[in-house]
Parts: C-alpha cells; sequence; structure tokens
DNA sequence: TAAAAAAAATGATATTTATCATCTTTGAAA
DNA sequence: TTTCAAAGATGATAAATATCATTTTTTTTA
C-alpha cells in the first residue's frame, strides 16, 4: 500500500522520471518542473479526468498505473492505452483545444502529479527538447493507434488477445499482468465471456499462467506467432 | 482530367490552401515555402508512399484524394484516413524517427507538392504558428482514432456504414462519394459482399442514392441517428 | 470472521458477419 | 465497336463471437 501522507513527491528523486519525457532534464530544468507541480495520492479505480471535460493541465504518473479509454454507445468502455509510471497523461486535449476525448482512471492505487496547463504550455514554447518528445511521443502513438484499428478490422478476437497480452506484458514488466476481466475484454475488444475462455485455452496451451486475477506469460514466443506482426 | 504539364503549382494561388495548415501564413512566409517545394502530378492509383520506407519530406495535397492505409498480416489494406485538398501528407513519420507505419496512394488524379525534411524540419521549429498547428492536427488526429477504435469495438458493421459515410460525406463534399466497393470495405473494417449488401439496404431505406459507383447521401439525418454518436 | 457484493467461470443458444462460388455489369483498352 | 479485365452483385453456407442465464469463487466491507 502506498504513503498517502507523501503528498509531495519530488521530481529530483522521482524513480519514474528517467524512462519519461523529463528524462534529459538538466537540474536547473527539474527544479523548476518540481516547483509548478503538486501531487496526490489516488485510489484504485478513481478518475483522474473524464470525458468531455475541459483540461486544466497534465498529468505524471509517479506510481501506478492508468487506464486511458472511451465510451461507446451504450456506455461500454473500450480500453485505448493502459498508462505506466513516469508517463505523462492527458496532454493530447491540451493541444486540440477540444474536451478530452477520452477518460482516464487508476487501475491500482497511485501516486500522481499535476502540472498546470500555462506552466506546461510554457515549458514546451521554451524547452525544444521537451517539445521534439512531446511530438515524437504523439506521432508514435498516432502510428501505434493505426496499427490497434488495423488489428480490430482485421484480427480474430484469439490473435488480438494474444497481441495485447504481450503489450500488457511490457506495461507490467516484472510484475504479473494484473487487470479485471473486464478492463482485459475492454481492452482486446471482445465480450468479458469470450475473454475467459480464451484465457482458458492459451493457459491449456501452456502460453499462460493464470494466478486467480493475475496473469503470467510462459511462452512469448508462442504469443507472438499467434499475434502476427 | 488535371492537366499534367501544370508540373509548378504555386502556393501563392494554390485554392486549397486557406483550409491547410498554411492558411495564417502571411505573403512572405508563403513564397519560402514556394521557394521550397516541388510539384509533381499522379495519376489514380499511384502510391505516394509505403509502410516500413523512411520519410524524406512531407506531401501537400494540392488537387485529389488521397488513402492513408495500414496493411494487416494477409496484406488486406485497412484505410485509416482520406486525405482531400489541402491536407499535409505523412508528418508523423517526420517527428517519431520510425519508419513510416502506414502507405498513402492516390483514389483519383492527383497534383501533390513535396517540401523535404530538412526544410519543414525547420519551418516548424522557426514558426509557432505552423508547429501550434501541427500539433493541434496530430493531438485531434489521436482523438478521431480512439473513437475509430472503439466504434470498431463496439459498433455493427451497419452502424459503422453509416458513420463511414457521414465522413465520406463531409470529405467528398459538393462531389458524390467515390470510391472502390473494397476501398470502402476496407475503410468500415469488413467484406466487400457485406458493404455491398448494407449499400443496397440503405437505398431501399431511402438513406442514400446509388449512381453505379458513385454515391449520394440522401438522408443524413437519418444515418447519423443510426451511426450512434 | 461473516455477510454481501463483485468478479470469474460455464453452458446453451442466437446472431452477426465472413467466406466461397458464381454470375452480371461496367469501364478501359485493343 | 468488340473484347477483356476489373468491379459489382447475389445466394448458400460456415464460422466466429455475442448474449443470456446461472453457478461458483474471490474480494471487500460491515
Amino acid at each position: 500500500m502506498l504513503d498517502k501522507s507523501h503528498k509531495h513527491v519530488s521530481c529530483e528523486t522521482c524513480g519514474a522520471r528517467k524512462s519519461s519525457l523529463f528524462g534529459s532534464f538538466c537540474d536547473h530544468e527539474i527544479s523548476h518542473v518540481d516547483e509548478q507541480k503538486s501531487c496526490a495520492y489516488y485510489k484504485k479505480g478513481q478518475p483522474i479526468f473524464i470525458e468531455g471535460s475541459f483540461p486544466r493541465g497534465v498529468f505524471c504518473l509517479n506510481q501506478g498505473k492508468v487506464k486511458i479509454f472511451t465510451r461507446g454507445d451504450e456506455g461500454k468502455e473500450q480500453i485505448i492505452h493502459i498508462a505506466k509510471e513516469g508517463e505523462i497523461i492527458g496532454f493530447r486535449a491540451m493541444f486540440s483545444g477540444e474536451p478530452y476525448k477520452v477518460a482516464a482512471s487508476t487501475l491500482e492505487e497511485c501516486n500522481i502529479c499535476f502540472i498546470g496547463k500555462e506552466d506546461f504550455l510554457n515549458m514546451i514554447d521554451t524547452n525544444p527538447t521537451l517539445r521534439n518528445g512531446i511530438m515524437k511521443e504523439l506521432s508514435k502513438e498516432l502510428g501505434d493507434r493505426a496499427i490497434f484499428i488495423t488489428n480490430m478490422a482485421q484480427k480474430s478476437v484469439r490473435e488480438r488477445l494474444a497481441f495485447a497480452l504481450l503489450i500488457l506484458g511490457d506495461i507490467y514488466g516484472d510484475e504479473q499482468i494484473n487487470l479485471t476481466r473486464e478492463d482485459m475484454a475492454n481492452f482486446v475488444g471482445t465480450a468479458t465471456e469470450t475473454l475467459i475462455r480464451l484465457l482458458k485455452d492459451f493457459k491449456d496451451e501452456g502460453m499462460i499462467e493464470i494466478h486467480t486475477r493475475k496473469l503470467e506469460i510462459i511462452d512469448a514466443d508462442k504469443l507472438m506467432q499467434l499475434a502476427g506482426r
């Protein structure tokens, strides 16, 4: 359980920073970020921002995992992305001038810092490295989503699940994958029942281990072969 | 038929410019762009760039329509976007440093200008208005693709077709929608046969008119209701 | 720790949509 | 114009996946 009292995480000592867009910042740039930001503890399942509202700044994930999702016509979630430690969340709507088209909520306990819109846009304008990092990130995600769309259109649920498990494996790193079946189904884009049946098949075929709700990848090669390119 | 000899379209007189990212450029900025660019005629079905290659610059669409697509495992196309006059194509890979994840080819005869990578990146660095326009565009598309993914996951083919027809209606403006059934199916993410059957249903229900290969939207309201939000 | 709620699992069935085979029409090129 | 290839259309069938109903297990909270 995270320390809830630890409200002021420091950027200087933030373990997630080196792998983030702020990774290349020099000491004085980092202390500037540190001054601008505030930090808060979020409990599991807590919303960070919702679809349709206007952004007041960006969120920087110090600890924990966050789902980014949209809702379809009947309110059903489609998970677009799962953010991990070090990621900056919600900067898309910062530039588009539109309200959020996606929502974000925590998948577990999180420490999340906040940088106000003005401060952040100012950083972008004055810091070419950060700016280029952001543009690179936006572009990379755009490419990823093109592939996501293609997968949805052309791969079977089984293939998409293999693909999703590999992505989740990357996100969770050493830890075991830890999502509800419903969230996982909403990431793959299928019915929860279908997902559960397929997980069982994958287990029987030796590709994964199921530890109640947590999943462990056993045979990544086999999953890759199934997932296709 | 376009004038193939007219190789040097001028930015100053480009009809598509006002609605483009260069729309707010002043005279001297525009003449600078004009000097940097080259222009070429493309015939129908001609590739502009292919998946996996590295970008050498960006393309600016003066006349015609272009499909942006990826290919799935078996080489089947998934159309991600259809670009029209005034759009800048291929700037994603410019920033990501990765090779193109999508390919582009013309859907009809086109005049397309080209701006080299160095020149374009230089413009971005020195022109905050252009830069902000690009970031806004990247962000907007990112949001659109989140919705695209959700539609693929949650809407029926019938609903997606209604959605696609509305988008195509916007793109083609006064003209009638003019795509092969296969391209349309690859945009909606369905089999060609299924698309053909649904088009017939839509015609019978008074939502569209079919003029051989061209389509005309008759009842946009009904399509919107079907498409959902 | 017991009770309640939420999540996971399973079975039966319905529905949607893809696939395959075939035929017709249209448009381009000889 | 005739010919030929590509695109469009149609019917029959198969496969994949969703939905609904119900039960079991796990987790949360009183």
